[in-house]
DNA sequence: GTTATCACGATTGTCAACAATATCGTTAAT
DNA sequence: ATTAACGATATTGTTGACAATCGTGATAAC
């Protein structure tokens, strides 16, 4: 048995070239002809016409009339903006979550939380940020709250390209560490306050981190 | 010299399509169907087709493969989720306002809440939504954070259709001038937790009698 | 040498026809 | 009477062709 039935090629095909971009293949700025696209991806041009219209509605892309696309470029302070807004929001999600988790959710928590202790141990960076992604999407899933998640989802789609930057910061898996304890702690007590404080302390901890990464680079060479 | 070019009708007809969704000439669950919609709105099909793609990443329209789009519900559970995500966001966006606010945004604020204050004491519904509106536009202006401000616009844009029940509510406008003025005057004393806070509150409060509200409508007719 | 004009190629926007799929009522079998 | 199979109709998905527009380089005017 299938997933679920796509039946429907251009839904697909967003899908992909979201990838595409946010996985760096195509560049900031680069233009996107309908044409290339749609016979490097193998579809008809409506279905690229399609993909491109929704990842403006996304914001990825940005399209200009009679123009053409061309993948959106993030500045210094979009992303800034974009740190902030997610943080807003995950800090709220904290707060919920910390209200409604149940015993096996705790758990669930727990068990993630002891991963990421491990992968730190080791240096095991990409165990490291997949078990980092792992507890922020269990704490979205325990919040309950399906329309900050969408928002949140495409909000690190944005900032997917700059993040690795952070993990490879000298000494931060360890700080990152001791921050999530501290969320899964006050999420694990049913302290809301406590829970969206230590969210928006991570959050505001990985802004400042991602803006000194971003400075570092452009000053550094690229 | 007009306006801006549109020389794409899609982009033209995706407004007014949000328009006729979020204005309630389409009801809930009411099927889209493409050659109707292109009909009526004298359009090709293809532009509703990319049209309808847009407004279903936008969260207004659902589509399924080969069985078409429906004007999407937002149910009670759905809007208190859209509410918390708001309140989330509009809190750091009033926090920002605060560290931001130049001598002449403190003035144009309480230009605008002198407006208010007016218009509650001529029961004038009409301008105090047009106030309500325009002071939350100038303090999202003044925090100058276009991320946030695009969310919040399409969350706004899913509550509308409930809203406009919160305003009617006996005693509203009086209370809700007096959360405006806090807000104002956290935001023009310089003051970010305050003013945070206050945007929290009133928000918080906007969520509850919403909720009343919509209980209400639910138990007592519609 | 600089600027204006024009024509051409590349690309996007529009359109209508066709194919594929779902929906719904009808009929037939049990 | 209930269910299953079937076919007609409505609707969506796909495709290719055509029109409109933009960027660019060549040419001409000054």
């Amino acid at each position: 048995m299938k997933p679920s039935a796509p039946a429907r090629e251009s839904a697909d095909v967003t899908e992909r070239l979201r990838d595409a971009i946010t996985r760096g293949q195509l560049m900031p700025n680069e233009r996107l002809i309908e044409a290339d696209l749609a016979q490097s991806f193998g579809v008809n041009r409506a279905n690229i016409r399609m993909a491109l219209a929704m990842l403006d509605q996304e914001g990825l892309v940005v399209r200009e009339p009679n123009r053409g696309a061309r993948v959106r470029a993030v500045s210094e302070a979009e992303a800034g903006e974009i740190a902030d807004t997610r943080l807003a929001i995950e800090g709220m999600v904290a707060r919920r979550a910390a209200e409604r988790a149940t015993a096996a959710d705790r758990k669930a928590l727990r068990a993630i939380e002891r991963g990421m202790r491990r992968a730190v141990e080791q240096a095991d960076y990409a165990a490291f940020s997949q078990c980092n992604a792992a507890l922020h999407r269990e704490i979205q899933r325990i919040a309950g709250n399906e329309t900050a998640n969408r928002i949140l989802q495409t909000l690190k789609t944005h900032l997917v390209r700059l993040q690795y930057r952070v993990i490879m910061l000298p000494g931060r898996p360890k700080s990152s560490l001791r921050e999530h304890a501290a969320i899964v702690d006050a999420i694990c007590a049913g302290d809301a306050d406590a829970a969206e404080a230590a969210m928006r302390r991570h959050l505001q901890n990985f802004k400042d981190l991602l803006k000194q990464a971003i400075e570092a680079a452009r000053l550094g060479g690229f």
